[in-house]
DNA sequence: TGTACATCAGTGAACGCGCGTTCACTGATGTAC
DNA sequence: TGTACATCAGTGAACGCGCGTTCACTGATGTAC
């Protein structure tokens, strides 16, 4: 039962993203090697012919997710990314969604790994939208710190949103109020008729 | 080894007191029954003479949690409350701190019953602020989703900031913006020079 | 008020179970000649 | 290019362990008389 080298990579890399996927719907104690393993399409045994313990996976999981979430909406307007960040949608499939959201309350009780993945997952999403504004309207520390309660701002507002009973007025109450006053403070202060635009380094 | 009813109904409320703290520090999969009767001075098998099961105790604890905290500032303005909620110290002593903060990650993945009582924690945060400011500067309704979004703001603050590495620079930086950013928008709009008074239904 | 007895909070051993991890084994791949 | 052999990803049984939960037992409390 050896397989390709090449195969032997696509493997370990559908596990991990398999892991993220489930970690962020479950949590990282939700979900077991056993479990973990059947969904990727394997048995158990072969986990640690990859990694070397579940912590491990973890942190690398993490870092997957947090790359692929980039990916997936890295050339996003502030705007544009409140938007999605805060739809229903999102709230609903945390699989698919943001790993930081998902997994931050677990992640403040794991390895200083793992949460310095979380760290650089905050500062990536903030560098990255500094990039897109930079020019604008901002300085760019006052740019930093208005992006970094941006963040802090949906995080929390998905985080509460989810922990409300499913298909509550209060839920989406939750998502109305934020996106509204979120996408608000992202316009500029002194000319409420200009609109932010999607502007990308070309 | 009978005990007075009394002392019964004052071991119980001891356990849940101190099940509150133990699943705010360790979430509620990292504490279990025997280390969570011991943490209160009993023997694991007690447990079930006064719960039926964990997921009972923790549903408890929840609410017992969220009473604790509103008792402990529950007559705060909304500044001064921000204030203490994004403190250092608040973020490093989550077994003291917000209920909501430490575990509305995992109730997101709890029993609908945990759930509401975590959506019934925040109404009554909102209730106990939107008393304090009525008749100021807000319409009811407006003030409402302020103080929700308010919130929801504090809670993703604190929460990114715990999952931050220890003592680095970005978890500092984290409360600082959003408490500056908070207090700001907490203040009356046409009157920067008003600061928010704390009034007390007399 | 005193006595006999039922109650039941608390004890600690034991239960089954699922977890993370280990291990002997398999057999196709990669390599040396 | 063909052959013989070492490698090692993947398998599935097994390991020890801690979990939530159960249970027979204890003995002070609460109660009936």
């Amino acid at each position: 039962m050896k397989v390709t080298k090449a195969q032997v990579r696509e493997n370990r890399a559908h596990i991990v993203v398999t892991a993220a996927r489930l970690f962020r719907e479950r949590g990282y104690d939700g979900v077991g090697i056993a479990e973990l393993m059947a969904a990727a399409g394997f048995t158990h045994g072969g986990f640690y012919k990859h990694f070397r313990s579940k912590a491990d996976l973890m942190a690398e999981a993490a870092a997957c997710g947090i790359s692929r979430n980039m990916e997936d909406n890295g050339d996003l307007t502030p705007a544009e990314f409140v938007d999605r960040y805060l739809s229903r949608q999102h709230r609903d499939s945390p699989g698919e969604g943001c790993t930081v959201a998902a997994l931050c309350g677990d992640a403040a009780r794991q390895s200083a790994d793992v949460r310095a993945t979380f760290a650089g997952g905050l500062e990536r999403r903030v560098a990255a939208f500094q990039r897109l504004v930079e020019g604008e309207e901002f300085e760019p520390c006052e740019a930093r710190a208005k992006l970094i309660a941006m963040f802090a701002h949906v995080v929390g507002a998905l985080v509460l949103s989810r922990a409300c009973p499913d298909d509550t007025a209060l839920a989406d109450e939750i998502l109305a109020v934020c996106r509204t006053r979120i996408l608000k403070s992202l316009a500029p202060k002194h000319d409420a008729s200009r609109k932010p635009k999607r502007t990308r380094p070309s």
